[in-house]
DNA sequence: ACGGACATACCGACCAGTTGGTATGCATCC
DNA sequence: GGATGCATACCAACTGGTCGGTATGTCCGT
């Protein structure tokens, strides 16, 4: 999503002016609590347009989990740790990613398909599946390295995917007691837990080399 | 809170069967897709008792969240784990028994603070207060065997309360996770995370003894 | 002239919260 | 011990406002 379209006027349509609202309310209020209305008036455009481009408020859940997975994937795609030679120093680096990621309030790092997946992983089985790919997207993303790191050490009965999985529960989990304490202290408490995170993976992957 | 009257019959106030039908629906919709009505016809009693106990939504809320954590933190004040003698036991025994309790869908098994102050820490400081409370109640709970056990290691630079923090942001992210994934794949995706987490206290606590 | 991209106006359902009331229990005073 | 007084617990019906969604129209590039 948002393509990179140099020299050329950035689209700004009706359909990505509300899909960005909906990255800002999902991650301010949650799902369930953000009204189609309330996203027009964040958008600056009106209900028809909302219905000309979503059948539903549903439908607006799904593609907010796309549009969120296609823009933090192209981010971290794009991070320099992946030019790392050793893989434990690429694993260890997106943790590093994550933690510089984490600075003010709790709305303005924490994960929209995490947000919205805790409201609806019942009433709506598409939203279920839209968040799920977004996270295990990056569990997958992440696979790879932890999978090579793992080869190195002689840790043995590990699964590299159940790791990587790990390390989204615990960015996940963080961002959940972020949100809990709030106020200044929110970024620091989400970053120790990171950090903890890090120094389980240095744990393991360093483990007698 | 539910307290022991034996020989008398329960209270089964309009007000416990308000809570209890909010632990459900909370766990279920989310607190803002959980209507007064709804909460109202789950405990089969009328707006009139809803608005008599509690003075809005968010005050119930609030009540939930006290009732939520008295009602887990008895159960975990009263589990077994507590008599062991080594404090490391007794750490891993509460990992243990947290890992045993997850079974069936994730609604049965997730967290209401968790899932409440997800949506309501910026809309609501109350909500998100109470939900702290409970949350971090559990880490204070923690932390006095996590504080002797990690005397007893050689671990350096390490404080009680922040790995007694991390195991709720481990549980609470395996929860985010287990609801992504759904169906009958949530309890095992949970019980993995929580295996992490043992391994990861493991590592530390037995370390250089 | 035609289709995509919007805007305006509106609908029935449902929302949190209020109203005025009833039933019951428990003191207090004669 | 019976009448009085008052609090608690609960109820059915209602209110103004907001909800997600629709019907219909207009603009505009091709």
């Amino acid at each position: 999503m948002i393509p990179n379209q140099a020299f050329r006027p950035l689209p700004v349509s009706a359909r990505d002016k509300l899909l960005e609202a909906g990255v800002k309310l999902v991650r301010e209020q949650g799902y369930a609590a953000t009204s189609v209305d309330q996203l027009c008036r964040a958008a600056g455009v009106t209900k028809g347009a909302f219905f000309h481009h979503f059948a539903s408020k549903e439908a607006l859940g799904v593609a907010l989990a796309g549009y969120w997975s296609s823009s933090t994937g192209a981010f971290f795609a794009a991070a320099p740790f992946h030019h790392a030679a050793d893989p434990v120093d690429r694993v260890l680096g997106y943790i590093d990613l994550r933690i510089a990621l984490l600075a003010g309030p709790a709305e303005s790092f924490s994960c929209v398909a995490g947000t919205m997946v805790q409201e609806a992983f019942l009433s709506s089985d598409a939203i279920r599946a839209a968040c799920n790919d977004s996270i295990t997207g990056n569990s997958r993303a992440l696979e790879q390295d932890v999978s090579a790191a793992l080869a190195q050490s002689h840790m043995q009965g590990l699964s590299a995917i159940s790791l990587a999985r790990h390390a989204q529960a615990v960015i996940q989990g963080a961002f959940v007691l972020a949100k809990a304490v709030g106020g200044e202290s929110a970024a620091g408490l989400a970053r120790e837990q990171l950090l903890h995170l890090r120094r389980y993976f240095d744990l393991l992957l360093r483990s007698e080399r």
